[in-house]
DNA sequence: TATGAATGAGACTTCATTCAT
DNA sequence: AATGAATGAAGTCTCATTCAT
């Protein structure tokens, strides 16, 4: 699946230049593509540094080295680079781990934890900027609760299979637990690594801790005295 | 607590009236006082209705049925009237519950979560707001990151407590702890009122769940069999 | 002269706060005598201050202790305030000198250059404030132009007559020199007092200074060598 | 030293252009070299005209037949462009006179007067735009202050070679001398040209006259009979 | 008389966007 | 394709002035 979610964002990658070469017939030639990277990884960057309304064009223009209105030729509008960008950026928080498949549920657990923790260190600039552009922008707000339903589907999935394995707690409502669990970690890592907020964590020490209370939570055992 | 903090609340208030009083000799007589109430609710009504960055001073005084020109007799700048926006509405989000002091502890966790989810969906409108601004104000940033941290260090003490009491499971880093269950309940909160991505849940339901949840992740004993 | 001048001067200030008591029927009790007195001190106060243009009515009603609103029972704008400040104050720049009568020529001419000098000093303040409305405000500047107008009559007599006495140069225009001369002392004295330009130098020494060039400028044996 | 300074001007001039051309990356074309220049043009006819403080930049604008979004494309406000156009005016206040270094006091003392009478006269408007300004811009004040200390610097060299010379009156302070005698040169110029108040005056009588008071206050003989 | 609340004309400034070269 | 000049809609803010109490 991920490797499916990977190719999906490539190709709509591809699409979207191929769309801005067909808005202005501009973008086919190797200067052209250069140009729109060019813009592309600028974007990124001030974005980043700047915040996506503290941005303007010409700070995008100026990073990149061109002339602001070269940004015309390639784009309509702020909006249009940013979701190109979010386009080039695999994010990846989809994925639920890279465990093998066979490996036991506590091991699985403790490896999409981990993985969810990494991707949203290594992308947190980026992932800041997702999280402002979403409250004001309806559409950006329904492309990310999109990919919660679909990260909710995967995780009651999970839920109601180790529920019918008989290892999970028989009285959790699995859509509510995938969802706050799932809700438990991505507020931890932003938490974390978005809004700076806990420098003091160790990545392992809190992996090992959320997969500890996400077991504990679903009642899976774990061999141990609890108290 | 929760008491002294409306207190407290109340008092910024009261000062902010003043501070506004001060700057231009307005806002003493009870016509003042009038207005300024007014600007203030008509404030919180576009902040809800069009989001803090699409609200222009004008359409804060329309509503208030105000010259645009009244707005700086009380205010220098939306931010300011924004921060008195907040300062008068009484979020409560930090008291922990309204359960007895001798409650067990499974009611108290009910209670809380209860608490919180009920606060959240009385003010769904500002908080959205509020996330708003944090994405591009450093103050109102700092200012949510302390309100989290006194909630994280009352959860801390909980689960310090639960810990020494015997009845959670040992295992467990107590900050951590309260940072991820107290997270987990913003986060569904604000993913049922906030983002409006549940109406399908009921309040009750999802009060027990979560309490489930928690209470399973501290391993406190249910007294029945968690599978 | 002198003293003709100051009672005209007396006299129209009297007829302005008459004339402010008929405009609004205020003016006539002893509150509003003393309310009017407070402006206008104030308004002096803050014109030296800040400047006639940076001089906010508020800020004149901040310094007097009252409301600005009361400032339109008096006046009807800032240009109205000035100019009864102006009337209020007794510059006394027209008074050539205070030397008798029957005093000689160099005598009289010292006795005006200290009066002079003396009277920018001790009005600086107003006298800056003077020259920045005339540069904006035609009827001031016509007022200027009368005052030195009349200032240059009597110095053109005044060398009219040495030049009848016979102890002045023949060849110079009795305006002109006048005039020249006028503004000779009426520059320096701006430039030590108003304009703040020189500190270093002392008023008698400058006084002697100007009284030796203007003799030697018509011509009026000093009876000791030139060079 | 007239050279010198005219090309530090040009110098300035060419700094200024430059710099606006980095604020935006404008300026650089034919185009908006013209441009530059269309608004400084404008600009300075609308100082004199309307004085500058009624000078909106909307106005400048206009002069210019440009769209006022233009004006922030080369100035950041009124206040630099004035400065501009102070830099591109060549005042030129500051040279003496043009007779030869060999003429004797007498000629070259007339020919600093007429030279400066007739500098004030050609730029009566803007040099009434810089004394309204001088009167709020402590910036304005400190760059005449400047070039008065200069030109006074001058004059006192002058007057001490006239001492040292022995044509001189020795009793005389060189520097106030030099100070007031140029005080009243300049003093005059304004009266007739910018202050418009001696429409009646005819520039060689003035120049020789004040030509004959300024040689007689320093005591320099003219081998003619002074009464 | 004094107060202070309300008003709105009027100016400034930004920056996304268009357009001619 | 790239440039950079020109545009103007849209918002901000100030403060003199009016007015009801």
């Amino acid at each position: 699946m991920p490797n499916a979610s990977r190719e999906r964002q490539r190709d709509e990658h591809r699409d979207n230049v191929d769309a801005a070469a067909k808005r202005r017939g501009i973008g086919r030639t190797v200067r052209g593509r250069r140009t729109y990277d060019a813009l592309l990884n600028a974007a990124r960057v001030v974005f980043v540094r700047e915040g996506f309304l503290h941005t303007r064009i010409t700070d995008i223009c100026d990073e990149a080295g061109l002339s602001h209105g070269t940004f015309y030729n390639y784009f309509t509008a702020k909006e249009e680079i940013f979701q190109d960008v979010l386009d080039s950026v695999e994010l990846d928080l989809l994925t639920l781990d890279g465990a093998p498949e066979d490996a036991n549920a506590i091991d699985r657990i403790r490896a999409a934890n981990r993985h969810y923790l990494e991707a949203v260190r290594d992308n947190a600039g980026i992932i800041g900027v997702i999280q402002e552009v979403v409250t004001f922008d309806p559409e950006a707000r329904a492309t990310r609760a999109r990919r919660e339903d679909e990260f909710a589907d995967a995780l009651e999935r999970r839920v109601r299979q180790y529920q019918a394995d008989g290892i999970a707690d028989g009285r959790l409502d699995p859509r509510i637990a995938g969802l706050a669990l799932g809700g438990m970690v991505d507020a931890f890592a932003n938490y974390l690594y978005v809004n700076g907020g806990g420098e003091q964590f160790d990545l392992d020490v809190v992996a090992e801790q959320l997969t500890l209370l996400w077991v504990n939570a679903l009642g899976i055992p774990t061999g141990e005295p609890s108290s």
